[in-house]
DNA sequence: CAGTGGTCTAGACCACGAA
DNA sequence: TCGTGGTCTAGACCACTGT
């Protein structure tokens, strides 16, 4: 019942642990795992995409399955509010950002509560560390709220300078919610991040102190080279009903 | 170079809008829609489980693939800080909690920073709503810090309660850190989830005033049928560099 | 029982990367 | 060019569900 590709997998992972495997370096091919463990190819995918979603393993197409440590993921932290021993270990980011104006889509007009078709300043962000992409970002600033301009300067990875320019025009966000959800790559994403495994999406709203949106965003992580950290202070006095 | 199996997904989530299909309703069996789309049922399979990640279709064994709403997941909020619209949204689970001691794994060890071995009160909660999983969580307390004691009546789906008996013990959680990565599910998870859908697994840690770790907690959300959310306050006073 | 999805096989052919 | 992983086929057999 138990399936047997998971065995494989647990094998595997046991055999990288005890570092019978080295770090950043190549499986042997599918095809002779195969043969090793008497199961057909497919199979041994399949126990190979479970290494891969737990950032253990990288698929490389053409080149092989590379052995990885989870610990190396790069974090992404809400509204940029770094965190922890963690975001230390995060190493850094090659980033560029592109400023554009586009008109809202229906989810668009959903994520920020806007009109169909109203005016919105798009950054779009994407991550790279070495030759591996660790996140799209795309960002919105509705334009009736207050017109952005670009180009952004030496990006940061989630668009932190978004609420810089906000700041400046005199746009103050008082809470930021973010929601995670797990989905597999579109055709778009399974290209930009040269993998299958399953994204990390986040979409993350910004209101003002009166309760209008003022920034929205959508991210997609690959989920086997990036986690989502998020820090809550409990405030000393117990407070409010939220409302 | 797009995948055959994204066009079948991405027609078949059009049909779904369009109300072609209807939600609680099984699709065409993964044998009918092969001849359909003249592809093989292996990539119907695949075509399926995109739809299934985005909570679109749940997969019953025996039964079929049946339409959902990917708004009708699950909520989980950090600490109990209940969020927003999707909140009120998130429909009433049935909850099981149980307790007991362990003493900690290396895996835990890391987590809570104790020593390997050390004594832990879990509590292990389950929730579900129907038939369906909705939710894992083991919440952990060392007794170095407080010797909790259960059972648990009337349970919240994410140990809230846990962080009550803290305070009435005199413990305060001043800061919480979660980590939410996606992975493919564990044996044990598979079966409890009865889907092979991608995990939202969450690592969670509180520390009181001083920076001792009080709680950790490890949990599992079924991706296609969960997602996590995270509301963060922005205070008036612009503040300091974290450290 | 019949119909469904879950796992697995043993190939085929294509796309990519390095030499 | 050759070895790699990516996609897909056309089945087989098993497990689960409802009748």
């Amino acid at each position: 019942m138990a399936a047997y590709y998971h065995s494989i997998a647990d094998d595997l992972r046991r055999r990288i642990e005890c570092a019978e495997y080295v770090v950043d370096e190549p499986l042997p091919s599918e095809a002779k795992l195969a043969i090793r463990y008497r199961v057909s190819v497919p199979t041994i995918r399949i126990a190979l995409e479970v290494l891969q979603a737990e950032g253990r393993v990288e698929k490389l197409h053409g080149r092989g399955n590379f052995v990885r440590r989870p610990e190396e993921r790069a974090v992404y932290g809400s509204a940029g509010h770094a965190v922890g021993r963690r975001a230390a270990e995060s190493p850094p980011m090659q980033v560029s950002a592109e400023v554009r104006t586009v008109s809202a889509t229906d989810g668009l007009s959903a994520l920020l509560q806007v009109r169909r078709g109203a005016l919105l300043t798009e950054f779009e962000y994407v991550s790279v560390l070495g030759t591996s992409v660790r996140g799209l970002a795309r960002l919105y600033v509705p334009q009736r709220v207050v017109k952005l301009k670009g180009p952004v300067v030496d990006p940061s990875p989630w668009g932190d300078e978004v609420r810089s320019l906000l700041a400046e025009a005199g746009v103050h966000v008082a809470s930021t919610v973010d929601r995670v959800a797990s989905r597999l790559p579109s055709t778009e994403e399974r290209k930009v991040f040269r993998s299958a495994a399953p994204v990390l999406a986040v979409e993350r709203t910004s209101t003002d102190f009166s309760g209008q949106i003022v920034e929205g965003a959508l991210l997609a992580l690959p989920g086997d080279r990036a986690e989502a950290v998020f820090t809550t202070r409990t405030h000393v006095e117990p407070m409010e009903a939220v409302g």
